[in-house]
DNA sequence: CAGTGGTCTAGACCACATC
DNA sequence: ATGTGGTCTAGACCACTGT
């Protein structure tokens, strides 16, 4: 475990304890260099990550201190296979089910060789799934990816979660994604999977995810209820 | 002007006029710190950022690299104030009008105490703008700034840019944002103002926008069409 | 003024990829 | 084996805030 992120999670379970309540004065980094045995470089570094999701706010001069909403946003985790994998986002505390509606294996259109950087003969998944959290539906994902970077995909692996499959049996790590968020009316499969009503909206994210080692690996479109989801973004003004 | 926030200027012209193509290997950290007579820390500050945005990534044991996606990445800037002011984000190619619909001072309610974290007493603005692009309806916004805060706003302000009065009159610095994205039905005030339809879903994003120096000044919703906007999110992965 | 965070240095060692 | 990026150190000085 690296240095820098072990005292940042020390530091994250603290501000979620209220060991440092919201609102709070934090320690002072040379405290902190001192309590952890290190440089303060590195304790700057272990507060980075605390700082660009918000849960705490540097003032030259004066101090850094917990930010008063600090517990509404520390469940909204930043690493990037949160923000992806519904399982993993949800699989604590409900029930997260999969149903395959669609899955083939076919030759890829320019649009997903130009998205996923293929070549022409290259074979992808076509994969439509219905994602059901506590029996409701949730989601529909359309899905594309390349056979030769994920290979052996089934309908066992469909019915739980794909990024587990990535992460514990490939032993890849999921690395960026790039992500559309738009409205739209609902599509006939929106209604009959989703049960959208003719005016009733979606909430549609197209995304594009590779892995660390940058590959594209997902290509996809998601649509979710407008009763069901919405998106979370913290932007951070203080970059350092 | 800092240094590394200097170096990071240059690469990053560098990249736009392809001096560093897309695709190609970036110079190596030490060759940087040599051309630009620093330290190799200072480089890497310098890197941060431009990997963040997903303009370069590096892969260890083998080099830095220009992303092939860079030219089409580089329009898309970081700093939150772009994210957030209509003005700025489109003002360069577009004609962007404000159509001043309603504007109030009033009491806050309990909520917006709240959100913007102000007392019962302090008084707040209640505004709804209508913003157009080439002349036509873009987004219909609802926001609520409080007037210690942002003194003297007057309907030839909301005319422009409110943006451009805080950073330029007031002397303030835009901090960080947070945002909640979702879809909904449309309202009586988007079929009037948006012209939408009944079965027109609109793109909602409401937000919480702070000074640099963490004092929230605005708490707002915006509703756009869904056929003219959408919203766009890059995800780093390596995070250092 | 003292104390805080922000920047910067000039090294060092490690993990990893390529050869 | 070499060279890359990733981590870490132990200092230093500056900018800013509070009193």
């Amino acid at each position: 475990m690296l240095k820098y992120r072990e005292i940042e999670n020390i530091l994250k379970k603290r501000i979620q304890n209220e060991t440092y309540p919201a609102g709070s004065l934090f320690p002072k980094q040379n405290d902190l260099a001192k309590e952890f045995n290190t440089s303060r470089v590195t304790i700057r570094k272990a507060l980075d990550h605390l700082i660009q999701i918000g849960l705490i706010y540097p003032q030259r001069g004066a101090g850094t201190f917990v930010r008063s909403t600090a517990n509404e946003l520390s469940h909204f985790e930043t690493d990037v296979d949160q923000y992806i994998g519904t399982t993993k986002l949800l699989g604590d505390k409900h029930l997260v089910e999969s149903k395959v509606i669609n899955f083939e294996i076919r030759y890829p259109s320019e649009k997903e060789i130009a998205a996923l950087t293929i070549e022409t003969g290259d074979l992808i998944y076509d994969i439509k799934r219905l994602r059901i959290v506590d029996h409701d539906p949730y989601a529909l994902e359309y899905t594309i990816m390349p056979v030769n970077i994920i290979p052996k995909i089934d309908k066992t692996i469909l019915g739980g979660s794909v990024y587990a499959y990535i992460e514990e049996v490939l032993r890849q790590k999921i690395g960026s994604a790039y992500r559309r968020i738009s409205a739209a009316k609902p599509t006939e499969d929106d209604k009959k999977y989703l049960s959208c009503k003719s005016d009733d909206p979606v909430l549609k994210v197209n995304q594009i995810v590779s892995l660390e080692s940058n590959i594209p690996f997902e290509f996809s479109e998601t649509h979710h209820r407008f009763d069901k989801e919405s998106i979370s973004v913290y932007l951070p003004g203080n970059r350092r």
